[in-house]
DNA sequence: CCAGACACCCTACTCCGGTAGGGTTCCCTT
DNA sequence: AAGGGAACCCTACCGGAGTAGGGTGTCTGG
C-alpha cells in the first residue's frame, strides 16, 4: 500500500496546507507533498513535476475558483486522485464537488484517523464521501441545484448542449433543435466529455443525476 | 386535430368512466371512447378493437393494477397515448407513473378545460404532466423513492440488469459483474427496453432519474 | 406430460456514439 | 497584423448498443 506516492495539496491558508502535507508525509506513507498556497502556484507545481498520485483541494478557494481547478486539474492530470476539503457541510458542495470530478470528500474537522482512511481508499482506487455512502446517497436530497455551465468550464455552446444530453436527447436530435450537423454535435459532445473526465454521455447522465443547467 | 379518435377510459368507479369518456366524444372531437371499469374487461376491449389513439387510466385502481397495466400497455399498443388521472397529488404518484410510461398525468378533479388541454397535447404527441413542466420539473423533490422491479413487470433477473443500467455500467461490466455473457446481458436489456417502453438505455436512465430499485 | 416462461449461450447484422484529422469563418487579444 | 479560441462543416473509422434469429436447459402449472 505504501507504493511511491506523491501529494500536491492547495489551501488558502499556508498553514493548512502545510500541516495537512506534513500529515500525509508522516502518517499515509507518502514520499512527497507538496502545500501550495494559491492557484497559480499550483499550476507552477503541476507543470514542474510529474503528475501527483494525490491532490487536496479546499473547496473554498478566493474567487469559487476550486470548480474550474478541480475540472482542468482532472481533464490535465487523469490518473491523479482528487479530494476535496471543506469546513462547510453543505450538500451543494458535496453535491457540485462530486460533479466536478473529484474522488472524495472531506470536512476538514474530521479527525485525523477519518482522513487518513479516506485517503488510503482514494488510492486504492476506491471514492470517499463522507460517510462512505457515495455521493449518489440518499441523505442528499438532491435539490436541482443548478449548476451552470461556466462553472464546469464548459462554452455556452456546450451548456445547450449539455442540457439536452442531460435530456436524454441524441446527437441528431440536438442537431436539429439547434440547427446544427450532427458532426457538429458530435464535436460539442467530445468536448463536454473530456472536460468532465467522462468516457461517454451516460457517465455525464449519471454524474450530474438529472440536474439541470442554467438557461433552461 | 379533430382526426379519427378513439379512446379507452378505465375507472374502477364506472360513472366517472363513463362522464370522461363522454367528455370526451362531446368535447375532444373523439369518435370512439369506451369507458370500462376493471382491468379484464379492459384487456377484452383492447382485444376486440383496433388499439385507441388514447388511453385514460385511474391510477388508483384495486389492488395498485394501474402501474403494471400503463406498462403492459405501453408494450402491447405503443402508439396509444397514456393518460392517468388520480385523486392524489402526492408526487410519488406523479414519478412513478412517469416511469411506468404515461404520457400525460392530470388530477381528477382539474376542470374540464384543462382536461381538454391535456387530451390535445397528447395527441399532438406532446406530453402533460401538471402545469406543463415535464414530469422532470423541480417541484418534484425526487426522494429516491424506491421502485421495485415487480412494480415495472420486470424479471428478478432484469431487475439486476436495470439496477447496474442505472448506475450507469456498460454492458460488458453488467457481465462481468453478473458472470454473464454479453450476450444475455443484452437480452436483458431488451426485454427493459420492450417493457419501459424506450428506445435505448439513455432513454430508461433519464425516465428513471437516477432512482434505486428494491435489491440494492 | 407438455407448453410456456425464464435464464442462458451463439453468430451476424445495423446503427449510433465517439475519435481522428482534415478544413473555414469570426472574433478577440496581443 | 497575427495568433488563438470557438463555432462550424466534412470524411472515415471503430466499438458498443441493440436487433434478428437461431439454440439449450430448468422449472412450473395446466
Amino acid at each position: 500500500m505504501t507504493y511511491s506516492a506523491s501529494a500536491l495539496v492547495i489551501d488558502d491558508h499556508p498553514m493548512v496546507a502545510r500541516g495537512i502535507a506534513n500529515f500525509l508525509l508522516s502518517h499515509c506513507g507518502f514520499d512527497q507533498a507538496r502545500p501550495v498556497s494559491n492557484v497559480s502556484e499550483f499550476w507552477d507545481a503541476l507543470d514542474t513535476a510529474a503528475p501527483p498520485s494525490l491532490a487536496v483541494v479546499d473547496f473554498w478557494l478566493p474567487e469559487g475558483a476550486s470548480l474550474s481547478l478541480l475540472v482542468e486539474l482532472k481533464l490535465r492530470c487523469p490518473s491523479t486522485r482528487l479530494l476535496v476539503i471543506s469546513a462547510d457541510d453543505n450538500a451543494a458542495v458535496l453535491d457540485k464537488v462530486g460533479i466536478a470530478g473529484a474522488d472524495g470528500f472531506l470536512h476538514k474537522q474530521e479527525s485525523p484517523d477519518v482522513f487518513g482512511r479516506a485517503v488510503a481508499a482514494l488510492l486504492q482506487g476506491d471514492s470517499w464521501f463522507q460517510s462512505g455512502t457515495q455521493f449518489a446517497g440518499r441523505e442528499f436530497p438532491n435539490k436541482e441545484l443548478p449548476v451552470t455551465a461556466l462553472e464546469l468550464g464548459l462554452t455556452a455552446r456546450q451548456g445547450q448542449v449539455l442540457a439536452m444530453m442531460l435530456k436524454g436527447l441524441p446527437n441528431k436530435r440536438i442537431a436539429l433543435n439547434l440547427s446544427l450537423s450532427e458532426q457538429t454535435v458530435k464535436e460539442h459532445v467530445t468536448g463536454i466529455l473530456e472536460r468532465l473526465g467522462a468516457r461517454n454521455r451516460i457517465e455525464v447522465i449519471t454524474k450530474l443525476r438529472g440536474r439541470k443547467l442554467e438557461g433552461s
